[in-house]
DNA sequence: AGATACAGTGCAAAAGATTGCAACGATGAA
DNA sequence: TTCATCGTTGCAATCTTTTGCACTGTATCT
């Protein structure tokens, strides 16, 4: 065990009090230049490096940032984490990553753990509204996807996503629409089903003559739920033309449920996704999909924990579709 | 901002000193029955928990679990980072998450980071064998899946991974065949590629009567490497029949050269896949490909960490042949 | 010259937890 | 009675850093 080098050794080195070395380490401009210089020469030459511990119980706050997501292996989350990460080393921050499962429980214990680290703030994609609630309640925390009572959401505009997906099915000349939506517990999944069916009401209203069919089915965001609604939605007598899924990962689980069936996309079946994962344009044929401006959705959140604007402030950015080969004019045979 | 309960509201409350609070806490059986339930009563009704910062400053070591991956969007990563920070959690430590994007001088610049922080260890897969090694050195680091001068390597048989994918499609009769390896830089790639060249000149010598074409092709291990690979290989007057990748990301992007130059897999086409991230199963057809067994990757890698056996000593771990669709038998047109 | 201001520096007190050492009271032995 | 022992507990030092306060010496003003 090599000895580490304290600021006591850097202040003997320089000849000068340890207060002084501090202030010099804090860029504090009430030090003589020339001390600063024997000072940060003493710290090159011991390789001195601040003890992050010290400071933290010192100052009673930490360079740690809390990131609570539901499921790492989960494309969308990962991207985030990623971004977050990006963002929060290049500020200084350091990432402490926590599984939730989906599990409130879990979640709870997560979180509780996090906070006894000190964090400088959390991000956090609550999975249940009411266990950890007041738990975080005062705690500089940001939410982002999903909502949480008193705490800020930066996430993206739900109703308007639903509503690109919907506007640009029945612009394709689809009449015979599915939406694929998520667990019926999640505000994102109900905003994007209620945006996705506004905009079905609407276009009923503003063409009443026009023949409309319209269906809905609920499930989880992930690839498994997305193939077995799938085939429930596909095997039917009559099954639609065109799908929206309210995740990627539902949309290409439907992919293969398709190809399972023998339909061929676009030109049997339309589909259009969710969220805008990397592998979406790279699933065959590429998927068209509502994008999450997700970098600008981590630069947000961060923005938010470390500015510690205590007062809750949601954002809700602009969903954008992204037209790709999984959608396709339907020719009305 | 609520002020935080210490130690010493404990000890006052329960009428003793700090050291007996502690002594409680560490669970320190010289402690008096009678004194020990009066201390845990007010540690209950004043909710106190413990400041890990001082505790850490104390003892000069943290609860926390240093984790730097190149690329958590990458499935394989996610994954392995899922299972470590489950196991870590479990055992009452946090995991700090580092991408280093693949990029040796981020590496260099995160590793320091992280390291300032005091964690207990460090897992590493590294980008690059020289910026970090003496970095690292003496530093209780476990390497995961890319070998680091020094350090303890927890990873699969690779040369056997490529042995029993060349093995499979021989096996199945296939005599035309290609390997897609990883980027020759990379000890991983090379040992798969040299497993699978291992097998078919084994085949050759044992077979010397028998027509045997092989050819081998370099790239990065995503998806985007994989279609431009497959392009190549596939575009070839004399295609081969069957081509094996270093990881399921090249061979899911292979997936998709294969469907544009029209070929259906597995007819015209046989593909086996490396590492059986989740999408494996789900991509259509569903992928045949040589496990790694992750969840006991991890588990070994965190072991290691804790038990701080100062020794380093690799531990290569057994891939298995996932035999899935994406492979047929070749009737020898 | 004497008083005042001021920049620059050292000193010591925090922050919260752990732990070696001393002290204490009770008991038993000499 | 005195001494040693044992099981417990309190005391105080320690880990590293930051920062308010006091102090020094110089410069400026009256």
């Amino acid at each position: 065990m090599l000895l580490t080098v304290t600021i006591k050794h850097v202040a003997k080195a320089a000849g000068v009090a340890v207060g002084t070395v501090s202030r010099v380490l804090a860029k504090n401009k009430t030090v003589n230049e020339e001390i600063r210089i024997r000072v940060e020469e003493a710290i090159q030459e011991l390789g001195y490096q601040p003890n992050t511990l010290g400071r933290s119980l010192r100052l009673n706050k930490t360079d740690l940032i809390g990131l609570v997501i539901p499921d790492i292996t989960n494309p969308f989350f990962a991207e985030l984490a990623k971004h977050v990460e990006m963002l929060a080393s290049s500020e200084g921050y350091s990432v402490l990553l926590a599984n939730s499962h989906d599990d409130p429980a879990a979640e709870q214990q997560q979180v509780q753990a996090l906070l006894g680290r000190l964090p400088r703030g959390l991000i956090l994609v609550p999975v249940s509204e009411s266990t950890i609630g007041d738990l975080v309640s005062g705690k500089n925390t940001v939410t982002v996807d999903r909502p949480l009572q008193g705490q800020t959401l930066v996430g993206v505009d739900n109703r308007r996503g639903g509503y690109l997906a919907a506007d640009h099915l029945l612009s394709l000349g689809h009449r015979r629409i599915a939406y694929m939506s998520g667990p019926p517990t999640l505000d994102v999944a109900r905003e994007r089903r209620e945006g996705f069916v506004g905009r079905i009401r609407e276009f009923q209203q503003q063409h009443p003559s026009q023949p409309l069919a319209f269906q809905t089915v609920d499930g989880n965001f992930d690839y498994r739920a997305g193939e077995e609604l799938g085939n429930r939605l596909l095997r039917q007598e009559h099954p639609p033309t065109a799908i929206a899924t309210a995740s990627d990962q539902q949309a290409i689980g439907l992919m293969r449920a398709a190809a399972d069936v023998g339909l061929s996309i676009p030109n049997d079946l339309s589909i259009v996704g969710f969220d805008d994962i990397p592998l979406a344009s790279l699933v065959l044929p590429r998927l068209t999909t509502i994008r999450q401006p997700l970098a600008e959705i981590a630069r947000i959140a961060l923005k938010a924990i470390l500015s510690r604007s205590s007062t809750p402030h949601d954002c809700k950015l602009e969903p954008v579709l992204v037209e790709r080969n999984s959608t396709r004019a339907w020719p009305g045979r």
